[in-house]
DNA sequence: CCTAACAAGACTTTTTTTATCCTTTTAGGG
DNA sequence: CCCTAAAAGGATAAAAAAAGTCTTGTTAGG
């Protein structure tokens, strides 16, 4: 359980090899799939999500290509995690209010709270740069 | 990501059920299905792995049904949720040497070691009588 | 030996994940 | 202005995992 999914093996494959390059330095996505070993197709769709909320910048046309839309170092492993696999959620009933049908009086309710909010914190220490070993 | 299957999700149900109940008091696996509200031949197969395990004893034929394998201070929730979700693993690159094929130099393999360790941790810090409001 | 209950395995359905393909949009260069 | 390069977006397909059901076997009590 709590296992990472292909496409947030890949998401970070492709992001930490982005961070790895020099500044400025715009890559196809081609290359940045043949280099990080994912099907072209699958990372072009993971680097739309990251393009959408500003991880990465993305040109079209000749000479177009993608590159980091931050530095590294203020780009965290939490950041590009949620950005393609979605908000970190042990369980339903740690999502809100009412969420949590059984009862007011669930129980497990904190440790999946507290479960989250450590998964999170770990992650959200951790930027490109680090990962990149700049 | 890192959601609880509704498996696991079940599995707590059940055995917390079963670990409020009064000691020696032998559960019909019908009773625990309908008051957690978990279909009862999904249930069955849960119980039949934490029998394996011992977590729960069982008894066949008239007059059986089920009881806790030991008291619940003595169960995690840890061993819970393993028994019906496999080992907790962020990522395969935390199972061991070779799993993860993007080499030695991994950077993102410790993150995941931590996380694994903590959520863990979280686990095993509560037992099925903190849970069950003994 | 009849019935109650769990055990075990096979099987089906549904959902999610993992991809691929095709068309559209944007941009640069001749 | 047209051609080509590249990403964007949508639809679809294939594969895997999760969720649930069914049937048969086993064990025990009365």
């Amino acid at each position: 359980m709590m296992e990472l999914t292909r496409k947030g093996e890949y998401a970070i494959r492709g992001i930490v090899y982005l961070a790895a390059q020099p500044v400025d330095r715009v890559c196809l996505l081609s290359d940045i799939a043949a280099a990080v070993d994912v099907p072209a197709t699958f990372l072009a769709k993971i680097f739309q999500q990251f393009s959408k909320i500003g991880l990465v910048k993305s040109y079209r046309g000749t000479g177009g290509g993608f590159l980091l839309g931050r530095v590294p170092e203020k780009i965290t492993l939490l950041e590009v995690v949620e950005a393609v696999e979605g908000p970190i959620i042990p369980n339903r009933c740690v999502v809100g209010a009412g969420e949590c049908a059984r009862d007011v009086s669930c129980t497990v309710h904190p440790v999946w709270k507290k479960v989250q909010e450590q998964v999170r914190a770990a992650l959200e220490g951790v930027t490109l740069k680090d990962l990149a070993g700049g």
